[in-house]
Parts: structure tokens; sequence; C-alpha cells
DNA sequence: CGACGCTAAATTGTATACAATAATTTGCAC
DNA sequence: GTGCAAATTATTGTATACAATTTAGCGTCG
């Protein structure tokens, strides 16, 4: 169910079955932006959705609300995740804070497969910027985010490869918030520098670039404080 | 239940009220080293320990999966991690990517109030190294890693903060099962001297040190990978 | 017409029941 | 007595049932 660059990823999980495909189903989902932040997640629709029980469906977004992708309230029920301004740059400051030392890992022990295993997801990205249609922007989202993760990957720390997972997922709601233009292109040519720097040995310049990437997407944020709603739309989704 | 440090930790929990004790009071047990790594963890014990029903041990369990802290395998059941050489590899190089800049973060952000409350956390772990008793050393093992935790508190981000305590609860196993000398008296003067360097304003000094300081307590690990037991010991446990 | 309060419906919280899988014991053959 | 196999027991996986809480609808009252 996964696309591109799942040949890296170990997701760790040695435990349930079902519970782990309802729960990737339903982050594919948000990730994508099919699901909108605020979204109410009944435990009995996503069961039924599933054709589980509640049992299942519960546990499902009790793992993603422990990756922050799910809010859920007690004795209200589990929602897409809504994060604040305040949480938004929290989520950004933790990138700017961990990808560097996560790429200069990654530049110590990459090899020239994964090497080109990284300019291919950059075709495979420009390639659906390209396209049109809604299934193919998904797609681009994923890509760009992708890039992040297999980075993290090649750094060979599966705590941080799994943290990254995290942060870029919250990323995506957040620009689904927040994001003014789509600034994918620019972000493109960035993942490309980046590679670029890599491929030079020069990790320096990479770290620098990857700083310089992350601030561009924050920059496209408008994180002022939505006054709470007026009463009544707040609760009319 | 929780000792010193609780006032700056907020645990963002709205959820479950029974879980979320039951959650920490297995965590403070595993950290504090009352259960062993590879103790099984049976969702009926647990659920009897604290008269509930075996969904809300369950729920407890997998929660504490997420945090790394429990492992759970597929129609087997619950242990308490038992972090492989390369695992406790990762979770030191984890920290030592993230923690110089939680505490440049917090560097940046200290109050003297909060100063001081370091150092009154400080005495509290020097005034539990004197005293004897497996409480008193219980206690000295979470002062210490409070200690980071405070740190990442102070840094002000929820999410970094909320890593870090996984980290240090994964350390604390990893140190159970490889640690050589208890090399406790040695970290308390690092921590001291780290926040004399925040004292100072000196944020290069104080992440110099807080990266030596990591380093030693990796240096007390014998990371051999143990043999995977004589065919019958590893199950009679 | 809007605000308050009550009842009914829907949803979550928790426990229990049953099914499926793994661990243990028993029994038999060698 | 040892080794293997079947049966028994224990434990986890999943669904369902019931209790508690929230939400929605509705009628009354100001």
């Amino acid at each position: 169910m996964n696309s591109s660059a799942d040949g890296l990823l170990t997701p760790i999980d040695s435990t349930e079955t079902g519970v782990q495909q309802i729960r990737d189903a339903i982050r594919d989902a948000i990730v994508e932006r099919r699901l909108a932040p605020g979204t109410k997640l009944s435990e009995s629709d996503v069961g039924g959705l599933f054709n589980v029980s509640r049992t299942l469906a519960r546990a499902a977004l009790q793992a993603l609300s422990y990756e922050g992708l799910v809010s859920v309230e007690k004795n209200r029920g589990a929602f897409v995740a809504y994060p604040s301004p305040e949480e938004a740059r929290q989520i950004f400051a933790a990138r700017r804070l961990v990808e560097p030392g996560i790429l200069k890992s990654a530049a110590e022990r990459i090899t020239p497969v994964q090497l080109r295993q990284l300019r291919q997801l950059l075709l495979e990205e420009g390639r659906l910027m390209g396209e049109r249609g809604q299934s193919a922007r998904r797609a681009e989202i994923k890509a760009s985010g992708d890039f992040h993760l297999m980075v993290a990957a090649i750094s060979g720390n599966l705590i941080m490869q799994r943290f990254m997972e995290e942060l870029v997922a919250r990323s995506s709601l957040v620009i689904a918030l927040y994001g003014q233009s789509s600034v994918s292109s620019c972000g493109h040519s960035e993942h490309g520098d980046i590679i670029t720097a890599l491929e030079q040995k020069d990790v320096d310049t990479a770290c620098h670039l990857m700083l310089h990437h992350i601030a561009h997407i924050e920059a496209d944020l408008d994180l002022r404080e939505r006054k709470s709603f007026g009463l009544k739309e707040a609760f009319e989704r």
C-alpha cells in the first residue's frame, strides 16, 4: 500500500496485523490530506470502514495519537489533529534541530547505490509535479516527505528514523492548515541541491542547504492564531 | 506519584485516566530497574495488579511499546524491552544528536528561577548519592535522568521533551543491561559543570560538556553481543 | 424569539466472552 | 530413560455487551 521508497524502511512492528493496516491507511489519508484537520474519527465509523470491531479501530486511533496525528479527547472521541501555531513552530524547530545531525550521519554512511536511489526519488518527485489531478498532487506531497525519510533511513538510526516519520507526517498537517502557496517547486530544487552536496561529500554545505530548505517551508506558513471560530462554525464541520 | 521536577512537565495527555496511571507506574518500575529487561508482562497479571480488566492493561502495554520500553510479540505477549547492543548504540547516537541542540535552545530561554531549580535538582541528586539502600539508589537513577528532562523542559519544545523522555527511559534500560560500574558519581559532577556553563551563558562550553557527559555514560557500557543464552537459561527466567 | 432544562439518542469507557495461537503436560513407543 | 506426538492448559486476539458520558432534540418558560 505504501508507494515508493519502502525498500529501506523497516517499520519495526512485530505486533498486530490488522491494527497496523488500519493505522497506516488512516495515516496515509491524513498525510496526503484526504482527511482534513479536525475531522472526527469515530470508532464505529473506522471499524465499519475496515470491517473490524471497535476494539481494533480504537487501538489504531490510539496508536495514531501517540504519533501526534490524531488527538483523542476523553469521552469525546478522536479527531484528526489540528496543530496550533505554537505546535507548528515546535514541529519545525524540532526539524531544524535534528535534520542537520541526521543528514551528517547519513553523509558518513551513504553508498553510491543509495545516492542513486535518492536521485531516482527526486526524479519521481519531479515527474509528479508535472502531472495534473488530485492523485498526482497527493503522490507529490508524499514524495517530497519521502526525501527526508530516506535521508533518515540512510543515517541507519532507527530511532531517529521513527522520529522523522512523526515530524514529516505532522509537518504535512501543519502545511495543510497554514500553508499559503504550494511551495513544492522550490522545495524540489532544494532537494536536488542537497543531493549534489552529498555527492560531493560536502557535508557542511548539505547541512546548510537543509536548514535553508526547512526555513523556506516554514516561511511559506501563515502562523497567525485563528480566532477560535465564531462559536458555531467551530462545531458545524 | 512522580517525585521531583514535575512542576515543568505537562504530559499532554487528555485521554484515559486509568491507563495513564498504569502506564506511568510500569514505566517508573522499568526506569528504576525494579523490572528487569526481558521480564514478561502478561495482560492478566498487569490487570490483576491494578484491578482493571485486560482491556486497560493491554492498552497500557501498547502505549509502553510505542515508547520502546516494552516489546510486544504477536501471540506471545509483552516483555520489558531487552535492547540489543546495536539498539543501545542508536539510543546514545540519538542523544548525542539531539541533546546539544536542546541544550542550546534551553540556554536561550532559561530564566534565573529555572537555573535555581536546576541547581536544586543537582543538590537532591547529590544528597541521594550519599544515602544507602535500594530506594535511594532508585531515586538517584531517576534524579540523574531528570536533569536531562528538565533541560528539555526548559527548551520549551514539547516535542523534543517527549522525545527526550523516551531516550532517557530507554537509556536506563541500556545501562541496566550493559552498565559496568555505577558511573553516577562522575555524571553528577558533569551535570554541575553544565549548569555552571549555563550560568555563565557559555553555550558552546555547555554543549561540549554535554557531549562529553553522554560519551562518558556510553563509555561505561560493555556493548558486546551476549551469545543468545545457552538454550535453556534463555527460557527459564 | 431566545434561553434553560429535560429526555432520548449516539458515542465512548470498560469488562467480559469466545476464538485462535502458543506453551505445557501427558502418554506412548522405542 | 529419552524423544516425539497428542491433548491439555494458559495466554493472547478480537468481538460483543453493558455502563457512563456527551450530544442532540424538544418543549417550556421568561
